[in-house]
DNA sequence: TATTATATGCAATCTAATTGCAAATGAGAA
DNA sequence: TTCTCATTTGCAATTAGATTGCATATAATA
């Protein structure tokens, strides 16, 4: 892991415990978005409030941001720097109709369409459905 | 009302009941998209369970489309006739933070985004947040 | 008008999210 | 290092929204 979870939350300002430490440490590993229940998968002694509770944290402090997607649960994934520079940013995220799993794909930016007059956008958020390259 | 509920439902092959009739002229009088909460008020007699069992079956037949925008409750949009054509569409939508409605922009067309190498996708949904013009 | 598949209403259930509260813990002060 | 206090945690309970089962009512067509 290049990045260190412990020094992340010390530079966003947030208490360093265990659990979110794990919790941190499960979005650096991983590729993908994350639901609570995931969480809960790949942690099953962690509480689901307290997950909850540190996801929460997260997205306020902008560490993580939250994708809803075709499934049920609302899905997590850790924001880019350019997440955290500017709070209004564009959100591409793939979601794979047969895996299911939700990519965030900050790398790829889209042009913002035109909007009705008097519209103001401040925050765009583009879901893509499909195929991902490992369900091909 | 210009286009006529009963009409559209026969065209779809969807059995014409009152209820039905009564959902379809709700949509088509909103100049935007409806949770089953908003249908429950504005028919108060009617029953959420034959509501949402409406609203599967009319988003099955592709007279309506399904959007998660920032509210807790799944909102549902009349298609357009684009929609119709195509099922795999682009749905540019408008979420305002201020009244939490939800504006279905089916004209405002954008350009999609490339994609990571072996990524197909087959529909695109985009919700923009920001002010609408009538909470400016 | 009779028949039959489909739609409806009511109550119950499910799932995911969310909260209350007392006990445990982290981080800075002494 | 120990103390102090605000913050976090774990557990149980609750909420909100979506969804289902089933018996009855109804629309469409023969």
């Amino acid at each position: 892991m290049k990045i260190n979870a412990q020094q992340l939350l010390k530079e966003k300002n947030i208490r360093i415990t265990a659990n979110r430490i794990l919790i941190l440490e499960s979005f650096l590993k991983s590729s993908y978005s994350l639901s609570i229940a995931d969480i809960e998968e790949s942690l099953p002694w962690a509480d689901r409030a307290t997950i909850f509770r540190t996801l929460m944290t997260f997205k306020e402090k902008a560490l993580l941001h939250t994708i809803k997607d075709d499934d049920k649960a609302l899905k997590y994934a850790l924001c880019s720097d350019a997440c955290q520079v500017n709070h209004h940013h564009i959100h591409p995220h793939f979601h794979c109709d047969i895996c299911s799993k939700t990519y965030c794909l900050t790398q790829y930016e889209f042009p913002t369409p035109d909007l009705p007059e008097n519209f103001k956008a401040s925050n765009y958020s583009l879901i893509i459905n499909g195929i991902c390259s490992n369900c091909q």
